[in-house]
DNA sequence: CTTATTTCTTAAACTACTTCATATTTATTG
DNA sequence: CAATAAATATGAAGTAGTTTAAGAAATAAG
């Protein structure tokens, strides 16, 4: 199993040795998964944290009113889970789906517990992920109370160039909380400009 | 200086013997603010974590159009902070305004770097700290995208009755992401219901 | 306790975005 | 490579929420 993508992302925040590396990505699993096959329900606890290292998810839930609406993509370098269910471990709200057929890699909920003890640098390492995850969703949620769906899908190709070709584009309208036909208007719009 | 009520809610999330405690206690300052005094302004980098001991503040931002925008409360037991601008260490974006007379117990971003390094259950406490308000943001995401603005209200005096009595309705209302108008027609609304 | 300031209310006109319905294009499968 | 399904596009009608404006109520300040 090729850990080494792991390891030169986790490496970018904590600096490890030779041992502790291998410590590390031994709690890993190597998973692949098939397009459009689930890695996380509704109503199942989500008993792993995912490390993508190629391919493409869609974490999502399904409204009331049978739409659906996306928290997060995620590809290469990113990692993905029902976070609620994750760290609390009860059931899971969300389904998480790939998009195109991907190899992850998967952390038992015990064993990272496991190492953050027993390691004050996995400790920082987990601490770290999630601060930048807080940050990441404070710009989101300021973003989206202070612009137009217009606005939110400019800024969403300036910063995610790369997700744009990969993602779907009505998941891409429910990730920015406007309707599929909407955005394909913006979309037509902006084509007839330039 | 009464670091009590600090001491007793970290313990909540980790366990500390009397010196640590003194220890974590000891890098705190006591900061009182009157009501519209501001403790972080754009430009200006946020340079404490701040723990709400007694009294009430809000974070927001101007947008391009005038309106403000507010992306958190926080009341006795809660944290506040512009979190990007601390954790980067790059100016605010946000103000933030006690909207009473408060106390806060102010910890500087270098002395939290050195508790976290000193102490394994020190780093422990911030990890945890990070992974409670990211698997909240993330619940606060969800619940927007897939409700109306009544569900988001009513949902909020289910969650934080306490909150609502202390925040001025149009401070609620840019929290979630409606005009203050538009609030006070549902509170209309719904105190005629009932 | 009077005046000034801030916050909240109400109503009417407006608009950004949705919904619905159908056509077109692109992807998937036998 | 047909045939079927899934995703995108487009137009017309509808609506949730905004904007503007003006008055009423509450809070703060002299």
């Amino acid at each position: 199993m090729n850990k080494y993508q792991l390891l030169a992302y986790v490496k970018h925040f904590v600096s490890l040795d030779d041992i502790e590396a291998e410590q590390f990505a031994s709690c890993f699993e190597e998973v692949k998964v098939k397009k459009r096959q689930f890695i996380v329900q509704p109503n199942f606890t989500n008993k792993h944290r995912s490390f993508v290292v190629k391919g493409a998810f869609r974490a999502y839930t399904i409204a009331d009113d049978g739409q659906d609406h996306t928290l997060q993509f995620a590809i290469e370098n990113w990692w993905v889970s029902d976070f609620n269910s994750y760290i609390y471990q009860h059931p899971a709200t969300l389904f998480i789906v790939a998009l195109e057929d991907s190899t992850i890699l998967q952390i038992e909920y015990s064993k990272e517990q496991e190492l953050k003890k027993i390691n004050h640098k996995f400790e920082t390492f987990f601490r770290i992920m999630a601060e930048k995850g807080l940050a990441f969703e404070h710009r989101r949620i300021l973003f989206n109370l202070t612009h137009s769906a217009e606005a939110r899908y400019e800024n969403f190709l300036l910063n995610f160039p790369n997700f744009v070709q990969r993602v779907p584009q009505y998941a891409l309208a429910s990730y920015l909380g406007m309707t599929t036909e909407f955005l394909s208007r913006i979309r037509n719009k902006r084509t007839k400009k330039s």
